[in-house]
DNA sequence: GATTATGACATAGCAGCGCTATGTTATGGC
DNA sequence: GCCATAACATAGCGCTGCTATGTCATAATC
């Protein structure tokens, strides 16, 4: 029943349908009241759809193959977030929403920690300067994407837009902390295109 | 009748006040049908309440002076940016909220384009490369702005952190711009202090 | 095996929300 | 002087999330 209405409100956010106590509960079979058994009310239910999302986002950058290319594996890591994002843009937001509760931060934590180990890897393996922070380069490249896939989740900027501007934001972070330019670009515009 | 009712919504926003129709009369000596009249409505008011976040963003930007080093100009635009958002957190919310109507885009779009016309000038006076697209910059560099104070005004990320982590991304754009990275870096550190 | 405690469910109704229909009043044009 | 118009107030609608209360099935206890 949880998961039921967990998914249900997924899905009546997918639809653009307004997701409010009542219309969530019907068709359940289920009345108002097993919102509040299982989540103790709306923000309750709220935080179990945030960490869905983040669950079906962690499953999408666990699907990302390792390859030998580690700086590739990080633009592919940030593709599979934009194509998260991009499926789902009602989920997103309501991910980012600003009503959120930061108890959901673990589950947001989990899915940045893949992100700094790929940082991390990248620059073990000589591909970024030796005194490079992954937690700190993590964060911009996570900012920066983030920044980018709200704005297009929003209708500000064109979705049509948004390969070529990650594409040269990610190119000047990577560079910025050592790779070597060509050999960066061509990393980033593959995880592009297989994306 | 108009600009207290919007005043009074940034004030009641300021204060972390839920701002509900009745709430937000409440005071004034006006009724609820003062909303109607001026607003036709509350997602009207909230409109009007953006534009008025963006007008104060924009004043905040004009009041940025104009110094022989475009870089940290643009910069200082970055930073004037990032203080008018930490000073008002709940009014920039609501100007980049999800419900947010994109026909109030002519109010950002001129805040944008204070950001482009100075990316275009450090392009012209020799700091960026020649080829740099003023306006695929500009977006770059606001996006990547927009995702940090955007996780930092949530609380996702501290606001001390905000610092360092803004000069990172920044040199990297400028610097994959074009720029001279230890005259960037410079520059950027200059306009971080200054602001 | 009867009893009781517990959790999940349904029903009804609360206060609050945005909004609208209607009535009132003050101002400005002819 | 008359009236059109805009701005205001009042009352009430449908909806929201939520809670108080009642029902019922399951499981533990003696």
């Amino acid at each position: 029943m949880r998961t039921r209405l967990v998914e249900r409100a997924a899905r009546m956010l997918a639809d653009r349908e307004p997701v409010t106590l009542r219309a969530l509960v019907e068709g359940t079979g289920a009345s108002t009241m097993a919102v509040y058994t299982h989540f103790g009310g709306m923000p309750g239910l709220w935080s179990a759809v945030r960490q869905e999302g983040f669950t079906r986002l962690a499953a999408r950058l666990a699907a990302v193959p390792r390859t030998a290319d580690p700086v590739h594996d990080l633009v592919a890591l940030g593709v599979a977030y934009a194509r998260n994002a991009l499926d789902a843009p009602e989920l997103y937001r309501a991910m980012f929403d600003a009503r959120a509760d930061l108890a959901d931060a673990p589950a947001a934590d989990a899915t940045f920690d893949r992100l700094v180990d790929a940082v991390a890897r990248a620059r073990d393996e000589g591909r970024l300067a030796a005194t490079t922070d992954p937690r700190a380069l993590a964060t911009q490249y996570w900012a920066a994407g983030h920044g980018l896939v709200s704005l297009v989740v929003q209708g500000v900027l064109p979705a049509d837009g948004l390969a070529p501007l990650a594409t040269g934001t990610a190119v000047a972070l990577l560079t910025a902390a050592g790779d070597d330019p060509g050999r960066c670009r061509a990393s980033v515009q593959r995880a592009w295109a297989a994306g």
